[in-house]
RNA sequence: GCCCGGAUGGCGGAAUUGGUAGACGCGUCAGACUCAAAAUCUGGUAUUCGCAAGGAUGUGCAGGUUCGAUUCCUGUUCCGGGCACCA
């Protein structure tokens, strides 16, 4: 040993020390302090480490880079008072993991984060609590940071956006000015500025337009004679951002709108007051317009065929008629002229089977069509549907309705057909009325089966008089002109003759509705708007930001109007009261980030073009038809005004699964007391009495439930009778005080004052507790602390067990459990490289053709495994490789020093300091990320499972080249194969290559 | 109600294109080291019959297609997510 002890590295002050083979007792007293740090000490090396990582700016792009560039980009969060729990990380360590990835593998990787600021929760904490949503939300975000800032991702936090600063939520403002002076162009399938539609009726009237919506046509010089007003109002027919009015739900007593969460069983969750639908002014965004290019879009991008179907069914296009049926006027109030009634229906060729129709509650016609005699029944029923709110009516499965007292005409045969309305058509869909065919619609067979309607087959014996049959097969009946057609062919000869009648034309529609962009809520981006005499101006472009002015209390204003009305010098203004919704900031907040501090403009184009589509976006399912469907709108909305230069945000989606919470319950007893002693009294209050699951299982058993109250009586004392008055109630209790199922008692005595005096009936001296898997929440006491496991366990850990827990895409329950797998997996790491007892390990030997295998054949499984999401897999692919070279004893630096570059994505900080241990001068991070060596890969030949019947009963080895000829000869010969033969001959031998072999008898 | 997912050992999960079901980890059992503990290491661990060799069963349930099905098809049960003002 030339130099018992070298210099290895410095690290803050101290100077660490590594000695190659000296034995404990050798060393001098200092080397005792020196060995310390041979240990994997995870989190003085991790604070180091992101200390150094800031200070480096080592996770800072920018947008001139000769490299590739790759966006990856996370569903920014809302940040809840509530901080984090372990599920919030997941898609974030994964986005991390893989923006860390592509930036080894060469590119300029952009992966910013930052904070979807408006909201709900924060307006009510100030309504509650009298705090400002912008201070609330400010301590929010810190709490967020720091949080996330222990779990080491490689965030460029320079590019930080909150959509609730003025220095954003202006452009967010911009870009509704945008859409609201644009109007959609079907023919050039393109928004175009409000001006060429102005041109346009002032040069040609309103031709261009004709057949766009049901509005009066007018000459080029009637344009020009009409009053500003009526101009305007045309114009808002157009405007891609634009006012109309809604249905919401209204809270008298709280005189505010409520969201349909915030409504539950008719009443306000809030109080429990009554809740009425009440028609207010409101903004929507035209997305209607975009429906087919939504649609369209869908081929161009990478998400799930799953999530490609929710957005579809969420466009919900359909091919289908509108069919108007006269009413029949001898109905004793036929003075009334009643107009036709118009429906929609995806199946004409079903017109003979229309047994009655159903028309919405909100239809404008309800009121006409309701004869005098059944004026009262059916206006108890619209105030009965009035006070449900649209999330009850959709699950309901009650069948509920009432008869108009009017009947429509068939067109073609004129037959009478009864009028109902009813909550399950809903006004916002086609026309709000529907032909009902029972014998073809499930929902209309059980309503005519309720209301003993009865029922025309003309599928004959596709009807079985039990349940409807939507085929599109059967050859018609009863159908007059179209017996004998199949229902598909009849589709279009219906259409055809309703058209050439004027009965009706053929109609494409969507479900999908125009979105609603306006709350009446405080905590939201003003709208740049000023009302004059009912008209709508846009406030000028240098007039932005419209600063959210600061208001002395958060409640609503008068009339439904939302608290800016309550502000004297706003409403003086003539500004628009109302905000915008929490998916505004959202619905562009990716652009942002490419010039996040651009003054100027929303997004440089030319950052715009570098930067392009988000290549990878994370995050949850519940944003699937929302924020998704809004921010694709922006985005094609931005590309037609060629302010950017793409049309599809996001180029590939990932959807990370909600990580559930394992709850944990206790079981306290119902019961009351009596003092029997002679100063009786009256009823007392007792300890509370918990008892073990199992007697809450047997609770009902009565023997258990005596031999309970038995064990209580002498738990409490003789002196008292006592008397179960209820049944025992199961409450969540933190699982931080339970071991597994086991209750710690000691700790849950003080983890509640009421509950220091409690008493338990235990099950073999434990208190075993209940368990439920439901969603994470702080209520329900069933939150991990991702902090507490990070300083538990450190950073690297808490990642990988994040990952390994299972896919991402999947929902899972939390469970802790298993982290001490992954800790003791990066353990086993660092001794490779450093021993607890013998320091440094690691040589610069060369490495052998079997640890070479090993390495080869982890980097193409990383590699894949990486790349293709699957984290969960590459995690114990590393744990495969480090077991096995540990079992090799292989400490070479040669191969180790590969094996950091492909864990340094998962574990960054452990990998950073093994890799600086090794001597490298710079970040691992932009090191090379290795490839996959062929020559150690090949095989020869391979351990062929040789089944019989397709029952595996031996296994052969057999090279790889081998021929189906030498194959079969192999097999047949085999001692175990021919056992399994018993003499029979095969008829058949299945040999696929590098596979399997079947033998069929 | 409608739309979209999911279900595999005691537990989380693996099986990438229809080809050896249970990789990896947890837990657990046995052993080594230790005065002891921790840490670490070695081995076993789907169920069932059997001393063993070996056999049978087995991927929510019921069918089907196939030489072969966790994987494809039909039906069904249960669980999770979404349903337009939560984000």
């Amino acid at each position: 040993m030339p130099d018992p002890f070298r210099v290895f590295a410095i690290v803050g002050r101290f100077p660490f020390y590594i000695t190659i083979g000296a034995k404990i007792e050798d060393l001098p007293a200092r080397c005792v302090f020196l060995l310390v740090h041979m240990e994997y000490s995870f989190s003085s090396l991790e604070r180091k480490w992101q200390e150094q990582w800031t200070a480096g700016q080592v996770y800072r792009v920018n947008s001139n880079s000769p490299k590739p560039k790759y966006y990856v980009l996370d569903m920014f969060p809302y940040p809840s008072g509530t901080g984090l729990h372990v599920g919030h990380p997941l898609g974030y360590i994964a986005s991390d993991i893989f923006a860390r990835f592509k930036r080894l593998k060469g590119f300029n990787v952009l992966h910013p984060m930052g904070y979807d600021a408006f909201g709900l929760p924060a307006e009510q904490y100030a309504l509650d609590h009298g705090v400002h949503p912008a201070d609330s939300t400010g301590q929010n975000i810190k709490n967020f940071r720091d949080q996330l800032d222990r779990i080491g991702f490689c965030f460029d936090w320079s590019r930080e956006v909150n959509t609730s600063e003025p220095g954003y939520y202006r452009w967010t403002q911009w870009i509704f000015l945008q859409l609201f002076n644009s109007w959609y162009n079907r023919n050039e399938r393109k928004a175009s500025s409000i001006q060429s539609l102005i041109r346009s009726f002032e040069t040609g009237g309103s031709a261009i337009v004709s057949g766009y919506r049901n509005l009066p046509a007018f000459t080029a010089e009637e344009w020009k004679a009409f009053p500003e007003k009526r101009q305007q109002d045309i114009l808002m027919e157009f405007r891609l951002a634009y006012c109309g009015y809604g249905e919401v739900n209204w809270c008298e007593r709280l005189g505010t709108v409520l969201a349909n969460d915030e409504v539950i069983n008719g009443v306000s969750e809030r109080g429990g007051y009554p809740v009425v639908k009440k028609k207010l002014r409101q903004w929507y965004l035209r997305i209607t317009e975009y429906a087919d290019r939504l649609l369209e879009g869908l081929d161009k991008v990478e998400f799930s065929d799953a999530m490609k179907e929710m957005q579809a069914n969420w466009i919900g296009k359909s091919y289908g008629a509108e069919i108007d049926f006269e009413i029949a006027t001898d109905q004793g109030n036929s003075q009334v002229q009643r107009p036709k009634l118009k429906v929609y229906t995806t199946r004409p060729d079903t017109i003979f089977g229309v047994d009655f129709m159903v028309i919405a509650p909100e239809h404008e016609l309800v009121s006409s069509l309701t004869t005098a005699s059944r004026r009262q029944p059916v206006e108890e029923y619209i105030a009965y549907v009035n006070s449900r709110s649209e999330r009850e009516r959709m699950a309901e499965k009650k069948i509920t309705g009432s008869f108009t007292g009017s009947y429509a005409l068939n067109p073609f045969d004129g037959r009478r057909i009864p009028v109902w309305v009813s909550e399950y058509v809903l006004a916002g869909y086609g026309t709000g009325a529907i032909m009902a065919v029972p014998c073809g619609d499930e929902r209309d067979f059980k309503f005519a089966q309720h209301f003993a309607i009865p029922i025309t087959n003309i599928i004959g014996k596709y009807f079985n008089g039990q349940e409807a049959n939507p085929t599109k097969e059967a050859l018609l009946e009863n159908s007059d002109f179209l017996n004998g057609v199949t229902m598909k062919e009849a589709i279009g000869l219906v259409n055809d003759r309703l058209e050439s009648m004027g009965l009706g034309n053929r109609r494409v529609n969507y479900k999908m509705r125009d979105a609603a962009f306006s709350r009446q809520r405080y905590w939201g981006e003003p709208f740049p708007i000023v009302w004059k005499n009912g008209i709508a101006y846009p406030l000028d472009e240098k007039e932005l930001p419209l600063l959210l002015p600061e208001v002395k209390n958060y409640k609503p204003g008068p009339d439904g109007e939302g608290p800016l009305a309550n502000i004297p010098e706003w409403t003086a203004r003539h500004l628009e009261t109302s905000t915008m919704p929490g998916y505004a900031g959202s619905s562009w907040y990716f652009l942002r980030y490419m010039d996040p501090h651009n003054t100027l403009q929303f997004c440089d184009r030319k950052a715009s073009d570098y930067w392009g589509q988000v290549d990878l976006y994370i995050g949850g399912t519940e944003h699937a038809v929302g924020h998704l469907l809004y921010s694709r709108m922006w985005t094609k909305f931005l590309f037609d005004l060629d302010l950017i230069g793409f049309d599809e945000p996001f180029r590939r989606l990932l959807n990370q699964g909600m990580i559930q919470g394992s709850s944990r319950f206790v079981y306290r007893l119902s019961m009351n007391a009596n003092y029997t002693g002679p100063d009786k009294q009256p009823e007392r209050k007792l300890p509370p009495v918990f008892i073990s699951k199992v007697f809450f299982d047997q609770y009902n058993d009565k023997n258990i439930s005596e031999q309970l109250l038995i064990k209580v009586s002498r738990l409490i004392g003789n002196e008292m009778s006592i008397w179960f008055s209820a049944p025992p109630v199961p409450l969540h209790v933190d699982v931080q005080l339970v071991d597994g199922v086991q209750l710690n008692i000691k700790e849950f005595k003080k983890w509640k004052q009421e509950y220091a005096e409690a008493l338990f009936i235990l099950e073999d001296d434990k208190y075993i507790c209940g368990t439920e898997t439901e969603k994470m929440s702080k209520s329900k006491f069933n939150t991990v602390d991702p902090t507490a496991l990070v300083e538990k366990y450190g950073a690297d850990t808490f990642r990988m067990y994040e990952m390994f827990l299972g896919p991402v895409e999947q929902s899972k329950p939390w469970d802790t459990k298993g982290i001490e797998g992954v800790h003791r997996f990066l353990r086993k790491l660092w001794r490779l490289f450093y021993d607890e007892s013998k320091g440094k390990v690691w040589t610069t030997m060369g490495a052998t053709d079997a640890e070479l295998k090993i390495l080869h054949k982890t980097i193409k499984k990383m590699d894949e495994d990486t790349e293709r999401h699957s984290f969960n897999t590459a995690v114990s692919t590393m744990m495969i490789a480090v077991n096995e070279l540990a079992d090799l004893k292989c400490h070479k630096k040669e191969v180790l020093e590969k094996i950091l570059i492909l864990l340094t994505p998962y574990a960054p900080h452990i990998c950073e300091e093994l890799w600086n241990l090794l001597g490298n001068p710079f970040s691992i991070i932009d090191a090379p990320y290795p490839v996959a060596d062929q020559k150690y890969l090949a095989e020869t030949d391979k351990q062929y499972p040789v089944a019989i019947n397709g029952k595996t009963r031996t296994e052969m080895n057999i090279s790889l080249d081998a021929t189906q000829q030498q194959v079969e000869a192999l097999v047949l010969s085999d001692v175990a194969v021919q056992k399994w033969l018993n003499g029979k001959s095969p008829k058949k031998v299945i040999y696929v290559k590098n596979k399997m072999i079947n033998i069929v008898v």
